[in-house]
DNA sequence: TAAGGGTTGACAC
DNA sequence: GTGTCAACCCTTA
């Protein structure tokens, strides 16, 4: 069966910009890119890796644009009911995203707790899980800091890790 | 199979 | 309070 062409958005906001791709009703990926520059470059990457290329589609993308304007407004938002593309993860990986989707808005967890609440006491594996986590602020490995207070690490860079922790109005 | 990693907790100073 | 180190265990090369 012909897999449904990739389609993908922008949603740009005040560190940068949010880049979606869907197969389908699915969320493959949400990254998060520094500049205009970023996005030609890997979608130059997606258009090696993909045929035919993804395309751009503003009008698929209605409801998450939605989300993501109101959350960028500093507004609680729930994504959890977006379906999202979790077969390019390990089975671990998949357990922790899920996990960490469970945190709440403005709420914070630490490595060690959400070990705990899957079972699990490979705290470094929790860090690199999340490391590996496709669904920027979706899945919101942003909410998970070090035991000692620290921000820990982040994908995506701290300086947005901290940007989103004040967005949810969380003191550091 | 070995090395590395978004951590933690214990211990020494 | 701060630094060091072993241990956890998954992923990647």
């Amino acid at each position: 069966m012909a897999r449904p062409r990739l389609i993908f958005t922008t949603i740009s906001f005040s560190q940068g910009l949010l880049l979606l791709i869907k197969s389908g009703s699915l969320i493959k990926e949400i990254k998060y890119l520094a500049s205009e520059k970023d996005l030609f470059s890997y979608l130059a990457q997606l258009e090696q890796k993909y045929s035919p290329k993804p395309i751009r589609d503003e009008i698929s993308f209605k409801e998450e644009k939605d989300l993501f304007h109101r959350y960028f407004k500093g507004q609680p938002v729930n994504f959890n009911h977006l379906p999202l593309d979790f077969s390019q993860g390990t089975l671990f990986q998949v357990k922790v995203w899920q996990e960490a989707q469970n945190i709440p808005y403005g709420r914070t967890v630490t490595y060690k707790e959400l070990a705990q609440r899957i079972n699990h006491s490979g705290y470094r594996s929790i860090g690199q899980a999340l490391g590996q986590n496709p669904f920027l602020i979706v899945v919101p490995c942003h909410r998970v800091l070090s035991s000692n207070g620290r921000l820990g690490g982040f994908s995506a860079g701290l300086s947005l890790k901290k940007y989103l922790l004040a967005l949810e109005g969380v003191r550091l």
